[in-house]
DNA sequence: CTTCTTTCATTGACAGCGGAAAAGAACCCA
DNA sequence: TGGGTTCTTTTCCGCTGTCAATGAAAGAAG
């Protein structure tokens, strides 16, 4: 389908230049000497950086008239020209396809659902295409070219292989998505963790932005934990990071399927809290916003559900930070819409199992849009588009 | 005391020649094209790089006559004179100083103990100071300079600003300790957490060379754990990271010093184990030794609370695991002498709590002597020495 | 005993990155 | 119109690491 005329790439040869151009994107607009700054380049090599970049039209200077300093020369804010290029960004679910079309910045601009019906490999793969080629028509609206699709998938995925090395949601075992994908969209194709490339637009393009040592915290119908230090996303040696939702924390409590008893995601997983409501309540629960609403309508039961998993996830956390000390956790996914149920006991068992001055760390929320995860994947697949070697 | 004419410093101007000395450092011999294969460089760049070094004497050429592979020109492998060089390593508990002599190698040469008596700082400046120049006059028995002491202090060390901002064995806040015992010495010093340091000796010297991810677990008073990601050492945001003693894992446990209950260390830590076995057995015993007498004797008391240890700490390794994936752990520390009595409990337990491929983490065991604390302050030294900027 | 082959190591030319310093540019203010 | 200030660009230059060719040291082959 569609030959792609394999268009010029990203104009960043230099380490300098990649750069610069992240710090930009992640930061705004920037003047040179700001950029010079940041990045600890001298103001020479930040000039020659950036001429290229805007002769390719990546980079604008913004004539922000305002916040002018009233002596000397003013400056030249540069900023990333988001409509400069487009990306793909698709999450696979087990039972659902979304798919966003984003441009450079990140920047959602069209969202597609698709309930997936098969989850074997060719099917998901004709669906996906099906999507992106959407996406591609809706594209031409806009007179940029599409320059790369990010694929995330939950599970254990190999980015560099672009491999689905193992997704017990769809069933997969190492199946070559990348190349698959890529053959037929004919476009470059970014596979990656759904959690990390979640954690990608966060340390691009979110609350991470400049943060060198984070976790980014998902909470919903699994317990997830993206992590970033040393300014770098942590894949782990095998494939897996970041589970905290198999961190047993009650030897005593209920049984998880992974084997384990007391994990995080047992009780405080969308499919335990309900399963727990139900039998707290006596009543017919059977889905996250029915035991949400009885929550909010002040069951006590229920309440009291919630609670438990708030101090679940919160001892979780404090798990993370005591380990690695990040500076900031970062909270999100869809069990968010129960935050004001969870914050204060997630908060308090967090500053309970935080030690000595790893509790200084900053825990904060986002909200998280149901695109948002399709929207990592497009961060993952900008990510590759630059080239900068995951920082 | 001893004017140090500020020798001169191991000549690795560049980034590549820093490269080449420590791969050579962590790896043995090596040949010019192992080295260049190892660290990507090219041949000639390798010759380049090491032409200083060995000038400088830091570089020898073994004559390493077996192993060839009888064609071709036979290679020359390269490898560190450890005699070049040597480097003090002190490590500070809260009644004891340990310091070693160490080559360039951080092999050790010489080691010294002295009790401590008070802990203030001006006095365990002086005992360090004493130590130091014992070993500095052993040093010159060695016809070879010493050029750079470390100290490994426990708690929450700055290394980079050298500065001890609270170390709760020694009872100290915001110790300039790298400047003190520089203007003392009129050497370089270093001064890091001395699970840090333990860190960096086992990814130079020991069994983490060569590793990006690996977790080293030190199991005695206090159970610590360094963390190595993206082949750097982990030092979290607020100076703190590793503290696997205060996850909890048991929220019926016991109460820990730390205000929590059922921490790992109020589980598996020295004192914990005593007094858990007195309660036990009603015997009044009062050190470790005694403790795993008992239980090497076959108490069944005494073997059930070693067994309980060892489930915590294998449960702590596994939360390690699910969270950083890395691709080797560690066990060592003093507490090492009742592995027998632990092992089977922490491969259970670590098996258990381990998720998915990350349970094909490698965990083995080495043993610590007790110098060993000593020699990872001499790493850092070395370290320092070389001027890598910490990988 | 020479000549080939193979592998290891070195050399010299070279591209090009990034830094230092100085000059240029744009604005305000007197 | 000329200073003062700050941002940006230019010019030159050192330096690093690569390329490709050459040299070196063996055993194998004729």
């Amino acid at each position: 389908m569609r030959s792609t005329p394999r268009t010029e790439a990203v104009p960043v040869p230099t380490p300098a230049a990649s750069l610069v151009f992240t710090t930009v994107l992640s930061h705004g607009p920037l003047t040179r000497t700001g950029i010079a700054r940041r990045t600890a380049l001298s103001s020479a090599a930040v000039t020659k950086a950036v001429r290229p970049l805007m002769e390719a039209g990546y980079l604008v200077e913004g004539v922000d008239e305002e916040s002018r300093p009233a002596l000397g020369r003013p400056a030249n804010p540069l900023r990333v020209d988001g409509g400069r290029a487009l990306f793909i960004g698709v999450k696979v679910t087990g039972d659902e396809i979304i798919a966003v079309l984003a441009d450079l910045c990140c920047r959602i601009r069209v969202a597609r659902h698709l309930p997936l019906t098969a989850r074997d490999p060719g099917a998901v793969l004709a669906s996906i295409t099906g999507l992106v080629q959407e996406l591609l028509t809706e594209a031409d609206g806009f007179g940029v070219e599409v320059r790369g699709v990010g694929l995330a998938v939950s599970g254990d995925v190999d980015r560099g292989a672009g491999v689905v090395r193992y997704s017990p949601f769809l069933d997969w075992r190492d199946v070559p998505l990348a190349e698959l994908a890529g053959t037929v969209t004919g476009l470059p194709v970014t596979v990656d963790n759904d959690v990390r490339a979640l954690t990608v637009a966060e340390q691009w393009f979110g609350a991470g932005a400049g943060i060198s040592d984070f976790a980014l915290v998902t909470v919903g119908a699994g317990i997830g934990c993206g992590l970033v230090v040393h300014g770098r996303v942590v894949s782990g040696a095998h494939g897996v990071a970041g589970e905290i939702g198999h961190l047993s924390i009650d030897p005593l409590g209920p049984p998880c399927h992974c084997g384990n008893t007391g994990c995080v995601e047992a009780i405080a997983g969308d499919a335990a809290i309900i399963r727990r409501v139900r039998e707290v309540t006596g009543l017919p629960v059977t889905g996250s916003d029915q035991a949400l609403d009885l929550a909010h309508r002040g069951d006590p039961g229920a309440r009291e559900v919630y609670a438990r998993a708030g101090e679940a996830i919160g001892r979780a956390i404090g798990a993370v930070v005591n380990v690695l000390g990040p500076q900031r956790v970062i909270i999100s996914g869809e069990g968010l819409a129960a935050y004001d149920l969870f914050a204060e006991h997630i908060r308090d068992a967090f500053t309970a199992s935080a030690f000595g001055t790893a509790a200084q760390c900053d825990v904060m929320t986002r909200p998280l849009p149901f695109e948002e995860w399709a929207r990592g994947a497009a961060a993952t697949a900008i990510q590759s588009f630059i080239g900068t070697d995951t920082q």
